[in-house]
DNA sequence: CTTGCAACAGACCGATTGGTTTGTTATTGT
DNA sequence: ACAATAACAAACCAATCGGTCTGTTGCAAG
């Protein structure tokens, strides 16, 4: 990897977790540049501004992130059991920096949302692609499934449920009302086998 | 009303809605100043930083709006029937000022939590009313429900899929989606029943 | 009639923000 | 040997932020 490379990269990790930590509004170019030891110069060589740094964040390092997150628990042979031992797992997985941070998705869907429309469009797109994962998935084993299940309302549900547990977490401080949440959902995705 | 009760109530009302629009620490007081069409004087009158402004806010606006809520919805004679026909109206009433601005509630946990210690007791203390008011009533039905139910559990499942739901709709700009996880949501509801 | 305080108005302040511009250095093709 | 360009460094800028300070106005008590 060239030097420039090297350097380009060096401001997305630092850039994720700033804005991973604080939101995107909140994080601060001049924090971001003293983390990465670089010039104001340097930054503004690679990236046209604080916005396509953002974008730039999410495509490169938000979404691979997150299919690698999801991508094994539903891959295996039972994506129920997959499932479920995902989410319990996740409980420690939460930490960054010491704190509670949550999903790098949600809280930009949260956050950005309602301001940028290309966070909106990039994370909208996240969301669909997230959903089509655990369609599949689902798809895949329907035999043992119950019948009349909306499989995308399904997923949809799983998603939204899982995402509400982690801002209740983060509130609270409490990785016991984490567990409580997904022991629930846990519960609730078992009962969709037949 | 005296007319500086008057000047603090719509402070606190256009700082509400500023809030729950833009988040908080986006929301300039400028901003809120030129809306109630008063001087920065007037607010430090008042109010005496933002963040006390924030603090009433919650305190003064949003937690009783909350109450006022879900309430009603666990009042019933049948709070199961009464929380899926709370869900499924709320989809339309989530629209504030042509956007979706989510619950207010679930958006400043997303954002202050991690950031300050004052709203995030404010929200933790919050979040424990609205479960308790949950448990309550399903103790109150509870020989029309299931056995071996975790009341508790169950309703932190409850809020933190109906948060999901919001946030997932915030970023989706859909409120199909919104639809989809609250019928969902309300199936499983109704399955508590025995 | 005047004194005093509640209830503001509005100029002002330092700090910080994202962003621009100019300058420098090392490398590379010609 | 020289010009050009990639890859930065760092000073600089206007705008905005939350917050303070000094005035000013109207009413109310003495």
């Amino acid at each position: 990897m060239s030097d420039a490379e090297q350097t380009r990269q060096k401001i997305l990790s630092v850039a994720a977790d700033e804005i991973h930590q604080h939101g995107f509004q909140a994080t601060s170019l001049s924090t971001i540049l003293s983390r990465c030891g670089i010039s104001k110069g340097a930054l503004y060589y690679h990236f046209t501004n604080k916005l396509e740094l953002g974008y730039a964040v999410f495509e490169e390092n938000y979404v691979p992130l997150l299919i690698a997150t999801w991508q094994p628990a539903l891959s295996q042979d039972d994506p129920i059991e997959g499932l479920c031992d995902f989410f319990t797992s996740m409980c420690d997985a939460m930490i960054c920096s010491e704190a509670v941070c949550g999903c790098p998705l949600n809280n930009l869907c949260e956050e950005m949302a309602n301001v940028d429309e290309g966070f909106r469009l990039r994370i909208l797109s996240m969301q669909e692609k997230l959903n089509s994962l655990i369609v599949e998935a689902l798809t895949r084993v329907q035999d043992d499934l119950r019948d009349g299940l909306v499989f995308s309302q399904v997923a949809y549900f799983i998603v939204a449920t899982f995402h509400g547990a982690t801002s209740l977490s983060k509130g609270s401080r409490n990785k016991a009302l984490f567990q409580q949440v997904v022991a629930e959902l846990c519960l609730y995705i078992r009962s969709l086998k037949s």
